[in-house]
DNA sequence: TCATTAAATTGTT
DNA sequence: AACAATTTAATGA
């Protein structure tokens, strides 16, 4: 699967609409002088299957969300093994360690599927984590989180049991906090779930099916739905 | 709003 | 990887 380039981002940008903006979680947080900023400065974009957000190496210039759809983090693909770090479902908000740091992104996030995307300028970004301690909070409880997000990953990487991977990617997927536009109801395709574990489509339809079997999960056409995220955490093959 | 058709997605081999 | 079955989306009366 190789990208198609496209232009940048930047200069597809429009001014999002009222519904697109209510969807954003940490708006609603800010007082009214920085939600007026922030509500001026977001710009969003939408983009067809397979293009990338930024790239390694480019310099960072948006905080970026996901309104719609769905993307995929990842290493560079040319060099060594492609590597999947994490599917992004809307709702997320990401790369704040790249712009803190004020560095060049580190990865390459790629769309998986046609899918909107919000970016908030660095330079606002940087505005709103000096002065306001909603932000700030918001930014800090994002990392933490994550860091949990990332533990878990390690050890997911780890096992070579396809059902429990496609477990364990599934709860990352449903985290409430990081990802509260996912809701019960997850938008992704079986195809797109196999792309994200590193897993063939008709292995990946047959460990839903048997996490659909133990309870935890129902399957819907083009997406799916979680019913014990509990138990997709701890979900271990039975023998 | 309903019927028809095309496209997308899933289930099976 | 290919195929059939199913579901959704699009179209036009």
């Amino acid at each position: 699967m190789s990208p198609i380039p496209s232009r940048p981002l930047r200069e597809r940008a429009r001014t999002p609409g009222a519904a697109e903006l209510a969807g954003i979680p940490w708006l609603a947080w800010l007082e009214p002088d920085d939600q007026a900023m922030a509500r001026n400065s977001i710009v969003m974009a939408s983009t067809g299957p397979g293009e990338q957000i930024c790239r390694i190496g480019r310099p960072a210039t948006y905080w970026f969300g996901l309104v719609d759809g769905l993307l995929k983090m990842s290493n560079e693909p040319g060099a060594g093994a492609p590597i999947t770090f994490t599917g992004v479902p809307p709702g997320a908000w990401f790369g704040e360690g790249t712009l803190l740091k004020r560095e060049p992104y580190r990865y390459n996030i790629e769309t998986l599927r046609k899918s909107t995307v919000a970016g908030l300028p660095v330079d606002t970004f940087h505005d709103l984590l000096a002065r306001s301690i909603p932000f700030n909070r918001f930014v800090l409880n994002q990392l933490n989180e994550r860091l949990g997000q990332f533990i878990a990953a390690r050890e997911t990487d780890r096992l070579n049991d396809p059902d429990t991977r496609v477990a364990r990617n599934l709860a990352a997927l449903f985290h409430p906090v990081l990802y509260p536009g996912v809701g019960s109801l997850l938008r992704i395709t079986q195809q797109e779930l196999g792309y994200l574990v590193g897993l063939s489509r008709q292995r990946v339809n047959e460990a839903l099916r048997s996490l659909q079997v133990a309870g935890l999960i129902a399957i819907e056409y083009g997406g799916l739905r979680v019913l014990d995220l509990e138990g997709l955490r701890r979900y271990e093959r039975p023998d």
